[in-house]
DNA sequence: CTTTTATTTGGTTAACATGCCAAATGTTCT
DNA sequence: AGAACATTTGGCATGTTAACCAAATAAAAG
């Protein structure tokens, strides 16, 4: 592995772990339809709304979404469009595996 | 958000944090082309074998790859080839934020 | 059956992630 | 300007991850 290639890795590994939250995940599905405010996601979430912040500014950080501020409150919208086809494709792993929890 | 779907996306959530490493990533591509020993990604990495045997064993337990012993060999081979899709979609997104920190 | 080869497992340490609270920022309304 | 609202930032406690080394297992060869 090349020094180039290890850095081309660590990038994409990097919108990996940006994605490897429930919350984040379920956040990134939100916009699927289109943007969002902040305070949606606080609605229909439990956390405190630093917490939603965090997670919206690691998605950021990312690059997989983008924010606009408008008036008082703030947007997000969904840059990367084929993370939803991913997590689609992701519907049968997610399923042996939590069968397989089931099973235990 | 009900417990049903809360559960659906820690599922999710799973997978992409077994793929959210440089290394994990790297195999998962190397897998591209058809299994590999164990044997085959340490030649390649500058890593103990027991830092690969674990990082398999990750990707394993979220079921993006398979496992089959062979004499001596253990032999990996990918169950999940959408993964690779998306991470040529990433390709782009990558991209952005590697240039974003040679411009920093 | 002992040795060699291939791989996994356990233990340790340092770095990182997550959630909450409190405080800071920025925008609109009065 | 000052109050009120929406969001971000900083700090802290707690839990998780990643790498190495050493030891354990498992198959094959001598």
């Amino acid at each position: 592995m090349t020094a180039q290639e290890k850095i081309q890795y660590e990038a994409k590994a990097a919108v990996f772990k940006a994605l490897a939250h429930p919350t984040r995940l379920w956040i990134t599905n939100q916009l699927a339809t289109g943007e969002r405010c902040v305070c949606e996601f606080v609605d229909a979430m439990e956390y405190d709304f630093s917490t939603i912040s965090k997670h919206l500014a690691v998605l950021k950080q990312a690059g997989i979404v983008a924010d606009e501020k408008r008036g008082k409150q703030v947007f997000y919208s969904l840059k990367v469009p084929c993370v939803l086809h991913f997590m689609q494709c992701l519907e049968g792993v997610a399923k042996a595996t939590t069968d397989q929890k089931n099973q235990e």
